[in-house]
DNA sequence: ATCATTGCAAACTGTTTGCATCAAG
DNA sequence: CTTGATGCAAACAGTTTGCAATGAT
């Protein structure tokens, strides 16, 4: 059986509250990508009244939480239901994102391989690069032309 | 000798003015890297009291001209005087900035693997990868500890 | 004389914050 | 009962824009 929500958020040390289930609930559904902005839309359209900053307020949260994942979308934040790792392919023209399994070369992926590259060579401590693409779409490549 | 500003802000099609005189004489001195903000107030230091607007908009029209690049820091957008392809270190505690030079991997850089492995797989029309990454400077390590 | 650039203030976008009210533990 | 979450409006940062005045060609 599936986890309540209620129990999900417990478990990583968060309070329950209406708002929280529907918008945690919501990226459960499946795999996700939604800016603040469109997913107070999506909610609302689904009768679910929140305030655009309690979206963004649990929207922090969540991701605190390690619930959900945060990257940068055209312009916007947009959060990632989906945690495991994995590139975004992000359309310039439409915004829409699609995922990207994690690429390697010459067994290693670029990530690790950038970071330990800059660590050795600079004396900086160095986050985990990010690696999310920006492009255009199949869409919006046929809709151009 | 060197070409003047005047010259070389008409070969890339623009017109003289004196704040583009400044500008682009001041990312010419040596490698820069500064925001809107951080050089409006390093100008104005220097005497030279241009509007916080005039410096936005000549940011853009020396970037859109090819004169310098623009990469994105914490949180504001950074223009750099140094045009060829090269990483940035940027620093999250203090926003300095550094140099890195390109990688390979394998006799290739990343930013191309990537890019034709990512526009292979997907379909998708593909920018050449920001292979910028986020750490903490030793400074600020130093600092920290 | 024409057309781009300047400076200023106002607008705008995405996001955060202060605060009184309300709900969870 | 205590603490944290909500909703609203106001604040905020970075950037862009409208427009009248000015400067470059």
């Amino acid at each position: 059986m599936k986890e309540s929500l209620r129990n999900l958020l417990q478990r990583h040390g968060l309070r329950y509250s209406q708002p929280r289930e529907v918008i945690l609930g919501y990226f459960k559904e499946r795999d996700k990508h939604e800016s603040a902005e469109s997913l107070y839309l999506t909610l609302k359209e689904r009768g679910h009244n929140l305030s655009l900053s309690t979206v963004y307020l649990n929207l922090n949260t969540l991701r605190d939480a390690g619930l959900i994942r945060e990257f940068q979308g055209t312009g916007e934040a947009v959060y990632d239901s989906n945690i495991s790792p994995h590139h975004h392919l992000i359309c310039k023209q439409c915004g829409s994102v699609m995922d990207l399994p994690v690429v390697s070369i010459a067994g290693e992926t670029p990530k690790q391989f950038l970071k330990q590259h800059a660590e050795k060579v600079s004396g900086w401590q160095v986050d985990e690069p990010n690696l999310d693409l920006l492009g255009v779409c199949p869409n919006c490549q046929a809709r151009t032309s």
